[in-house]
DNA sequence: ACTTAGCACTCTCATCCTAAGAGTGCTAAC
DNA sequence: GTTAGCACTCTTAGGATGAGAGTGCTAAGT
């Protein structure tokens, strides 16, 4: 996965035919042959020179053939040099930046579905797919939280964060609480751990119930039980998705059952959350190409992703998935520009 | 649509082929001949005899030709029939009952992911589409109301029905409101509209604030501004759907670009809710078969949905989505004991 | 009058063949 | 080092063919 050796091996003219083989598959799908690429891009080079080159990329790793005498397909390799060091357009227009921002606009302040507004942004100017990781629950600063008495023994846990999300959980308690005590027990709460993330308060709560091993302040240790009831549990990540259906279009996935392999690890979101998770500790723009990715099913898609921040709170991840051959010279400033304008949005919230 | 007079013409006998030819071709996808519903179905008749009965049939427009000289394939009529007349097993063992009791447990009190759950007990036990149209919030009795400073204009509104669902969005009011003021808000407007559904306190406010006129108190004036605020504008029914893959391994989407324009149904979800409204309306069991679906995208597809209940109150509906091909006789009771659990259980939950 | 065997006919589908086309690698000349 | 020329390879589209499945009709049987 390392290319930094390579890339000095290569002359600009190879790095030019690569990037135009690659360039022209991306739009095409169809293996490239030396003619094209002669015709096409202008090279003052005849077919032939330009075959000795691709024979030579060819043997660096950066392309294939799909059978004896067709033209040339990049590899997971090539794609991973073009992106790291041939890619063109590393930053979008200032035009398509406002078209961007025009498009967010009216989507903002509109709570829960800002995330999967945000998706469908991503999934529609992208032509892909649109993944948009929310913010753990835990890691965000808590603002309130609320308890409401359901039936006698169970009442609803509600969880408000510093970043406007609402999480909420059932839970049952051993004794009889009404819901005048519930507020006390919540107003009490809230002084406690507000501004903490769900994290924290985990321990918190541990700490503090050792710590009043007497316990003789009845309304504390009541409101430390429920509290410690209320929060255990991971949270699981939250995983929204749109544009699945442009995968169809892609002639990469006529094979029904290859395309049905995809679908359903669409489905089942935690694998997904994984991936992204993954994204997110490297804390900045990430690309991931085919064979690059841990789940199998993957191998033929590629990701593009970026964080979110809140401040200088890490919140989650937002990106595209598409084939390997996507247009990583769109999707990529795209990724990045969304992620910064959704980052500047989330801040501004905050404050 | 209306089968109830061409029932009387049908003989027994004809009655029983057709049921063999449905029963073959759901099981094996493929144009059923005169001979092998002689063999299989053990008729005391010849394949000779049957191709006459099958003419009929056909005249009659229970069946049709792929093509001259095919077998023959059940029409959108010859399902309806079906369904309506000839179908067997019109309930589930004892067994299966608590077969999908047992799976049906461990989900209960999972708050939000309930419906989720459902969802894929329906789309697993079917291996179709299985979709649960949530309760609108409208429609439901309001246990209590929150409000959450967000900003200095921004609140966030929280809504927890009888029925522990919570809803939430964000409201910008005109004027600056701290905190506090917003929990004396709060408490006064759950004092005046608890136990009414959404739909019912729109109204309400509207008439209070004709009615108060004078707007002598000053609490009680911004009570019922904020709550008109917050509770304007239509909430949406909200759709779950699981298994949608299942629907790439039947073999009549074959075709790829038929697929994608079924996914783009599946993905815009406000189509669905207005399918399932309109289930919701017939108050029973519903079948919707091919060509009597409204939507074009989905005529070669057939929903089997249910109401389901808490108490006397019509939360929603849940169903399964296949080809029009499917397995009737086992998903029409599973959606039907399926809604019944479900409601049985919202009505202990609730009370 | 209903049932059935027999038969000619139709239509699909898989298989095979062929020819065209695109592209390569190599060699030899520039 | 570059390029024209050429033989070779491999895919693909377009027929042609024959087997198989199933029908509808007719005439004989019950």
């Amino acid at each position: 996965m390392l290319t930094g050796d390579t890339t000095m091996e290569l002359t600009d003219r190879q790095r030019e035919v690569l990037r135009a083989i690659i360039q022209d598959y991306i739009l095409s799908a169809e293996p490239v042959g030396s003619r094209s690429v002669a015709r096409k891009y202008g090279f003052r080079m005849s077919p032939a020179t330009i075959r000795n080159i691709m024979a030579d990329l060819a043997d660096l790793g950066y392309l294939v053939q799909p059978h004896t005498s067709a033209g040339r397909v990049p590899t997971d390799l090539g794609y991973r040099f073009y992106v790291d060091s041939l890619i063109e357009r590393p930053s979008l227009t200032r035009a398509e930046e406002s078209r961007i921002e025009k498009r967010f606009r009216p989507v903002w302040g509109k709570g829960e579905d800002l995330m999967r507004e945000v998706t469908k942004l991503l999934s529609g100017l992208s032509r892909s797919v649109g993944v948009v990781l929310a913010p753990r629950v835990d890691q965000v600063a808590i603002k309130r939280i609320e308890f409401v008495h359901l039936s006698a023994e169970r009442i609803l846990v509600i969880l408000i964060t510093k970043s406007g999300q609402v999480d909420h959980r059932v839970v049952t308690l051993d004794e009889v609480i009404s819901q005048d005590e519930l507020n006390k027990t919540a107003k009490l709460l809230n002084s406690l751990v507000e501004g903490m993330p769900l994290s924290r308060v985990r321990e918190f709560l541990v700490e503090k119930m050792a710590e009043e091993k007497a316990m003789y302040d009845a309304l504390l240790r009541r409101a430390l039980e429920v509290g410690h009831k209320s929060f255990v549990g991971p949270t699981e990540g939250e995983v929204y998705i749109d544009g699945t259906t442009n995968m169809m279009r892609q002639p990469e996935f006529a094979d029904i059952e290859k395309m049905r392999l995809i679908f359903v690890a669409f489905e089942e979101k935690s694998k997904l959350v994984k991936i992204l998770d993954q994204c997110l500790a490297q804390e900045g723009l990430t690309t991931i190409i085919g064979s690059e990715n841990i789940l199998r099913e993957w191998q033929r898609l590629s990701l593009v992703t970026a964080p979110y921040w809140c401040g200088d709170d890490l919140l989650g991840t937002l990106g595209v998935i598409g084939p390997t051959r996507m247009e990583y010279g769109k999707i990529i400033p795209l990724v990045d520009f969304t992620a910064k304008l959704f980052s500047q949005y989330l801040t501004e919230e905050a404050s």
